[in-house]
This record gives structure tokens, sequence and C-alpha cells, in this order.
DNA sequence: GGCAGCATTGCAAACGTTTCTGATGTATGT
DNA sequence: ACATACATCAGAAACGTTTGCAATGCTGCC
């Protein structure tokens, strides 16, 4: 049916292995000939079968990416920064979406594992020896997850929340509520940062939650807010912000006048929200390039200089903070 | 390195093509054998490698879908029914991003199709030509793109389109201005539904456009709106109308109050805004099963029982469409 | 009791590719 | 001129799997 490298070889008069040759060390064939075989390939419309090559070469050419949920849009810039990635160096991405359960990571590596030569692990909710176990039997490059022993990329907020905290309280602000989405996941790490950020610039902070990062959880926190007597808001993220421009919306509270409000992604959520959101940016591209330069690394058999890559975050300060009224008014 | 069938075999103590058949077709082999090389496959942890079964079988239990932007929204909740979808069935899902970009396309197209046994292109950019050609030569599923002889399923927003008018309508609204973001791609259905619908209501409709369908086409369009003293706003989709809202209220016109506004695909985007965006959803669980099933079915030698499957749609209103203002103010 | 038929299993070919091992011819150095 | 080296290419093996074909042994029927 299609045209394999024998009806390539035969059409340009050589052996398949001159062909092979030709095509993949060119330098090892006589250069007229191998014009002949090129000539040849391209005339028949020639493209190799992955599989085949897969399965004398032992490599896949491709990368697995696993995500907890592509429906967060923070996730499709990584995508695609990924994908652009992994193209320019001769891969293909494979991305799976676990659905935020860990039975279905653990069918979806199985079922993904097999045809990519790598994978990289966002936020995986396996328990540290499974995912210890499996990085020793394939590249694995773990996102926001620390194991030990195994190569990771971590994404920092410390710079952004340091900013944030530096702009609310430019702004003059006193009582902040953090608005934790955190769930029952294993990394903490967010609500620790921002307590030793707003502790280090005099701002009281009252966390609530932990609740799901959903847009409900954000109308649900605004209330809360309002009670608490707080005039600035920074929540797990700009999906939960959202649900706090919204209800506080309909409570009457103006945003920046009477309460400030602070995302944590940089969505386009942020970018198209009346007013538009004040968030913290992690930026896909860097986190995506380095997950992906660090996973090759690793399939061609370079570890990694270090055993985690840092990516930083900065706030973007947009329409929804401002001065701190100072008459709260209830 | 990796647990292979002949090492299964000789932990059982059987040949290889016991093995495949204990494995494959149970009825072929003895209830006691077919025990031992279970539990021996089990034991050693054996997953057949996909690779050597693809170049045996010719199949590699893999289906393709290609995306103009996975940035859009409307994509990720696609992404997930045919994920969900195509893995009930056996099959893996191979996303790809093409970017808008025609060029891009047919690069991706190319290191993609020998990768999957079929491919779902959604809104394809290219010529009618080269996807007549390329049909031919594997599956081939169509979505809001029309190609003689090749399977396709239409969304068609035609109900919805329909509702919006009666919903305008009967809030008395008279002029309403339509946003064609559809830029210079082939596909001008949406426009042509729109005209229909609305002459059948006896509404006054102006175009204008086409732009690209982006937020700042939004922002572009706000003022034009108020320009023409038109009452109602229907965006090329739900981002758009993102950009209306966002730039009405920094010219001071209260939605609905002032001006309705209506988008299109029910994105989390209209689900999050404030107000809420009255839009029309086309459901993303039914267009992706019937993309898949067509797509496996043509895959399974199957040819379709209609060429061209339709899904509807239909309006979903919320906080952004009201009354029509009696007095517009300028 | 012999033979047909069936259940069960092993052997070997085949899928398309890369690469190792030689073979052939030509150029080079002495 | 002869041996050596090198450039160039063909042949064949190997990757892991499925499956057609053949071999074996057993059952059951006449």
């Amino acid at each position: 049916m299609a045209v394999t490298i024998g009806a390539v070889a035969k059409a340009a008069g050589v052996s398949v292995s001159t062909v092979s040759r030709a095509l993949n060390t060119p330098d090892l064939v006589n250069a007229a000939t191998r014009q002949r075989v090129v000539a040849a390939a391209e005339r028949l419309g020639y493209t190799p079968n992955p599989a085949a090559r897969s399965l004398r070469e032992g490599r896949t050419e491709s990368l697995g990416l696993l995500i907890p949920d592509i429906t967060n849009p923070f996730f499709p810039p990584i995508f695609k920064a990924m994908q652009e990635r992994a193209k320019r160096q001769g891969y293909t991405l494979l991305v799976a979406d676990s659905d935020e359960r860990e039975a279905d990571e653990l069918e979806t590596i199985a079922a993904v594992s097999k045809k990519v030569d790598g994978l990289v692990l966002w936020a995986s909710m396996l328990p540290e020896d499974r995912l210890a176990e499996l990085a020793e039997r394939m590249p694995v490059v773990l996102v926001n997850r620390q194991v030990e022993g195994v190569s990771e990329v971590h994404v920092s907020l410390t710079d952004g929340i340091a900013q944030a905290a530096e702009h609310l309280k430019a702004y003059g602000h006193q009582r902040c509520v953090f608005v934790d989405g955190n769930g029952n996941r294993p990394d903490q790490s967010r609500s620790k940062s921002i307590r030793a950020a707003f502790d280090a610039h005099g701002l009281s902070l009252i966390e609530i939650g932990p609740y799901e990062p959903r847009f409900e959880t954000g109308v649900h926190a605004a209330p809360l807010v309002l009670a608490h007597q707080a005039t600035a808001v920074l929540a797990h993220n700009d999906l939960v912000a959202m649900g706090v421009l919204h209800q506080l919306a309909a409570l009457g509270a103006a945003v920046p006048n009477d309460i400030s409000v602070v995302g944590i992604d940089d969505t386009l959520l942020a970018s198209v929200s009346t007013p538009s959101l004040t968030t913290i940016r992690i930026d896909p591209d860097e986190v995506a390039s380095r997950a992906v330069d660090l996973l090759i690394g690793l399939v061609h058999g370079r570890p990694p200089a270090l055993p985690v890559v840092q990516v930083g975050s900065r706030l973007i300060p947009r329409g929804t903070t401002g001065p701190a009224r100072r008459d709260p008014r209830q």
C-alpha cells in the first residue's frame, strides 16, 4: 500500500541499505547515487514508517505530557509551547489529560508510556514510590512535584508573590485574604510562600480554605472577604479570582475601589476580564522549554546539570488593584 | 531491557505464538496453559510493544486531531471529550495545534499522519484538492469544512441563532450588530445563517468586519455598535464578546441595560464573565463523539451512513441580555 | 480398531527499517 | 608493481509481534 524503502531502492536501482544511508547518513554514499536516491524518494513521496523505525531503534521520537486538566486555561499555552519546542527538536508531543484522578493517571501512563521516549508529569497525584519506580524505567521530568532522585522543573511563585505583597502594601492595604484552592493535593508551597511574603511586608493575612480551584470557590469566598473586613484578595488562581469578581459585583462591592483582587497564572481569563485582572504571571514558554529540554537531555542519556530547574514569576498589575479604601463600609 | 513476549514464553514454558494467542485470542488455547501464560505475563509486567504490533498489523491504535489553536477555549473541552471517547474504544488521541497557519498544518499532518490510523481535521485551512487527496490515502473526518467525497461533522448554528434572534426580538430589540470574526477563512456559513435568521425575525442587522476572532476585535467593535445606534450585539464568538463587554464598560455603556451582548461557543469565558454571558452552546461531547465514532468507523472500513453528520446548537440565556432600551442615548 | 476430525501447540514468515559485516573496486604509498 | 587503505555498496540480521501452516495427540464415531 504505502511506499516503502524497498520501492525507492528499486526505483533508484540500488539496495535498501543504500537508500537508508543516503537519507540518514549522506556522507557515506557517493554524491551521484545519493542524488538518484533522493530524487526517487521525492518522486514516490516516500516517508519512513515510524513503527518500523521505532522497532529497530528502540526510540519513538515522541514525548508524553500528562496534565491534570486541559480545561484549566493555564495549560493550553503550556501545551502549545511544549509542542513547538519538541517539534523543533524532531519530537512529536503526545498529551494526555488525567482528569485530576489518580486512577486515570495510572491508566493513562500505562497506555502512553510505551509510545513515547519520556514523560513530563505535571502536578502528578501519584505516590512518591510509584513515581520513583517509573523514573527508573524511563526518562521522567516532574513539574510542581518533588520526588527524591527524579528530575524536576519547579515554578516558583516567590518573586511574583513578593511583588504582589509590595504592590498591595504600596496601595495602603492592610488586611488581605488568601483563598486557598489547593484542595487535598500534596503541594502546600503556594500557601507557605504567601504567608511568608505577607508577613515580611507586615500585611495581615487571613487564609480561607482549602477549597477546590474552581469558579464557585471564588463565589463562595466573596462574602467572606467582606465579612473579614479585608480590602484585598489574593486568589489561588485566575479562575477563582473570576468567581470573586463575579460575586463581589453581585454584592455591590466595586473593584478596585472597594476591594482589590489578585489572581495567579495570568491565563486568558485575566486579560479578558472586566476590569482586567491583576495577576501573577508564570511564563509558559519558559517552563515548557525547560521541561522539554530537560527531558530530551534525559532521553539522550545526558544527566541534568541540576536536579531541579527553577522558573520564576512576576506580578502583572492591571485593573483590579488600586488604592485601599480608608473607610471600609461594613 | 523491556520485558518481551519471548521472556513470558520462557517463563511459562511455551512458545511465543502460544503467548500471543493466550493474550489476544484466549479461546484458541487450553485453559490451563492460558492461566500459566497470563500469570507469567502479570508477574513479569509484560505489555506488548506497540511499535512491533503496529509494524505487523499496519494499525497504530491512535487517532489524530488537528485543531487551529488549543488556546481558543472552545477546544479544550472538545479535546477532552474526544480523548475520552477514543480511549473507551482502545485508541490513543494525538492532538496537534496548527497555530492557524496553513504551512504548519501541512507540516503537522506530515509529521503525524504516519503515527495514526485516521485524522480529524478541525476547520482545516488546506485547499480542497489537498484534503480530497489526503482523504484517499487515509481515513479523514472534517469538522466545519466541506469537501466533496470526504466525511464531515457539521456543527450547525442555525438553531442557536434562531433562538438568539427570537430572544432579542422578544426583548424588544430592533437594531443589532453582528461582529464577523471569520477573517479570511473559507467557511462563510456563520454569517449567512445569521443574516437569514435575523431577516426572518424582522430584525435589522448591521454586519461589521470581517476581522480576526480576537479579544481586540471586540474592543474595536464596541464604539461601532454605539455609533450604529444598535441595542444588541452578536459576536463571532465568546472571546470577541468579552472584548465588546470590556470596551462597552470603558465607554460607560451598561450591559444589559443599554446594550445586550450575545456570544457563540459557550466557552469557560461565558460562564465566568461578569455579568455572565448569554451565548450559543455547541455541545462538545456530542460533536466529539460524532467525530470519533465516524472516524473509527472509517478506520474499520465501515463507510458512514450519511456523508455529513449534523450537530445542533442552542441558546444559553444569561446575564448580558435583557430588555432593549427605549431611548438610545446617542 | 481404524480413521476422520478437532483441539492444542510450535515453527517460521512477514511487517519496514537500520546497521553490521563483507565484498568489490580504485587510489595511494613504497 | 604490489600491498594497503579507503570509498562505496550489497546482503543479511535483528527489533517484537501476529498468524498461516503443519505437527501432534486425543476424542468419538462407525
